[in-house]
DNA sequence: GAATCTATGTCAGAATACTGACATGAGTCA
DNA sequence: TGACTCATGTCAGTATTCTGACATAGATTC
């Protein structure tokens, strides 16, 4: 730890405090998860299909911020262990829609409460006011990043 | 796409919300980066050692969100290619300051340039007042989930 | 001064995620 | 109906990052 003081720009970017938030969050995750054998993509899969039964291996990739190849790997070992199931052929077109058994329900319930503890401790020192301003600001942010706002 | 709308709870989770804005920040970074031929780690070495010369592998590490071995291999490589020299024995015990050469410095200018315009745009949408509130929000959030607080 | 603790740089192997590519099914349009 | 576009599931190979481990230097404690 030698000088502390000495920063210079990256200390007020604000893509950067955001980058650092992010990061302290996944590491909170990761250490809460790692004892129930579960990684941070392993939880999001299972809370995704917790809320949202049905979902395609291409949305939840979408929704966990990964490729559908990497998706994809994850649920092959999710259904061979039992978490999850998927029919045989698709209903329609090649979309396979995953669900929890409920072994993977009750696999995630203490993960998705162990999470819960960390979000609420993240937010611990805010008071509803700010929350509500950084959900708007969060929303902000992502929206003019991917660039919604063209066409409009 | 299938259904949108049927979304729980995910979508009002300041958790998801935080890891939904730092993912457009990541993509938004390598698009303007990779024609660069540089990676996000890759320019957040360049820039930490541009902002504060002499940071060593172990604090450059901690600085870009990455171990200590990943920036190690990282250092390697960009002293190979002449962005980066280290001296080649440590002048106090075994920390090895960094430095950028011209080369680097010149390679970090364009890309340095580019990434201030991602956070600009990352910011269009935002008022003055509200890029502090983010600031004091986001600054908030990474010292609650460190547990900055215990002991003081 | 010796023992202990902490932090560093580095090597090696494992895990994780990504890019590229392919065939297939659905929707669009003429 | 047929051509075209787009999205999906999946296989293979590559790239990136991580975990584990080791020796060493400085700080701390007695």
């Amino acid at each position: 730890m030698s000088q502390e003081g000495v920063g210079v720009d990256l200390e007020t970017s604000l893509g950067y405090l955001l980058k650092e938030a992010s990061s302290a969050l996944r590491a909170a995750m990761e250490k809460v998860l790692r004892p129930l054998g579960m990684s941070v993509t392993h939880y999001a899969c299972l809370e995704l299909l917790a809320q949202r039964p049905g979902l395609s291996n291409s949305e939840l990739a979408r929704g966990a911020f990964v490729t559908r190849q990497t998706m994809n790997a994850l649920l092959q070992t999710l259904e061979r262990d039992g978490y999850v199931t998927r029919p045989a052929e698709a209903p329609v077109g090649k979309v396979l829609p995953a669900r929890l058994t409920p072994r993977g329900q009750r696999s995630l319930e203490k993960a998705s409460a162990a999470v819960r503890s960390v979000e609420a401790r993240m937010l611990a020192g805010l008071t509803e006011t700010e929350q509500s301003e950084a959900f708007r600001i969060l929303q902000s942010m992502t929206h003019s990043l991917r660039g919604d706002n063209e066409g409009a």
